[in-house]
DNA sequence: GCAAGTAAGGTACGTGGCGTACCTAAAAGG
DNA sequence: CCTTTTAGGTACGCCACGTACCTTACTTGC
């Protein structure tokens, strides 16, 4: 939205430098990606945007996929994990969540920006919802409560166990493409995966 | 491998067409999937190792996208479900299968058809390893014997529970990158996630 | 067998966008 | 002030996709 003022050459007007330089460069980038997606993303158009050149951009980013990340970053909040009182009520709130911000143009640019990182874990580890520890720590700490109200076992505070639910709905998300999952979907995930695998055993509601 | 003899014009050499020319096409980009996966499939180099010309094949394909993934089908075959005796045996080679594709040459060839399908179901349905029917069947069908055999409780047979395991590799594939996961982690994956999730409840082995 | 129709071959080109080279000009800093 | 650092301007090489357009070889139907 916000245009830089074309800078004549010599005509005295104050040249950025470093951080306000690259503030402004990032600001342009982020605003590319939501208008256009990381496709609409080039370095041409950041440039001029930005009001610089891309020589500029290429001494700070090595391409353009490490711009969008870095664009991308901007635009994110990271996450504070729920507090419904029972584990069914965070973990639904929790994939609620993923559902709705990959479903959202944010969620569209990070699919493509997966795509073009095509598995560099170097880059993944940048993304905050594809950080594996950022996620786990928030599962780790929403099933530890729960333990320690007795609502799950000990034995699954395992990342592996923990972390269950959000990645069958990342997957869903993989396998069928763009369009934000029925709420029945959750649930599901919910209730037929993960409460019955972490829930206590041996003790059947008999 | 195979370099098609280079035509002249007005050399009075037959003139392939239809069905054989489409199968030297897919063949010709078959090996260049091999040798130089899916960055070094160029429609040009295509249609030179075939003996042809783009235009014929644009006239079948698309796009490069597309032949890509018709190329990567020759490449493959389609699995018959294991019968190992016991769900945890059926599961585990399940899985390592999947390590060992994923981790090979195809595997590599795989990840970057599906970053650049970008998610875009039509294209992905036509990936074998990818098409939720085939998968989904397997781990049904191995799934169905051990709750036969009383070795899973038959509320478990469901497509969400069933693929729980997959879906999991899968994801560590993803989000790790691209080496062979262990064989730990295979392990985990059944011991820790799925045979909790799928066992009979409520007699504990006590 | 011949003529019309269809499909393949050859070649060139437009296009878009990344990344680089190279020079000029402004700011920073001693 | 003079030097060093960093930004700006511009042009360009390159690659590969996809298209246009014509020529040439097969096929088919009369």
């Amino acid at each position: 939205m916000t245009g830089e003022p074309k800078r004549q050459p010599g005509d005295g007007q104050t040249r950025r430098r470093g951080a306000a330089l690259e503030e402004a460069i990032l600001r342009a980038a982020a605003d590319e990606l939501t208008e256009s997606g990381y496709a609409g993303l080039t370095m041409d158009r950041v440039a001029q945007r930005a009001g610089t050149n891309k020589n500029t951009i290429y001494r700070r980013w090595p391409n353009r996929l490490a711009l969008g990340i870095a664009a991308y970053r901007q635009l994110t909040t990271t996450i504070q994990p729920p507090d419904t009182g029972t584990l069914r009520g965070d973990a639904l709130e929790l994939l609620r969540r993923a559902n709705r911000h990959w479903s959202s143009p944010l969620g569209a640019i990070l699919r493509d920006l997966l795509s073009a990182a095509g598995g560099a874990p170097e880059l993944l580890a940048q993304l905050p919802e594809q950080s594996t520890d950022t996620v786990t720590a928030t599962w780790l700490t929403v099933l530890g409560r729960a333990i320690a109200r007795g609502e799950a076992r000990p034995e699954a505070l395992h990342p592996r166990v923990a972390t269950v639910a959000i990645v069958l709905l990342r997957n869903e998300f993989v396998m069928r493409g763009v369009p934000t999952a029925p709420d029945e979907v959750l649930v599901e995930i919910i209730d037929e995966v993960y409460l019955p695998l972490v829930r206590r055993r041996g003790t059947p509601p008999a």
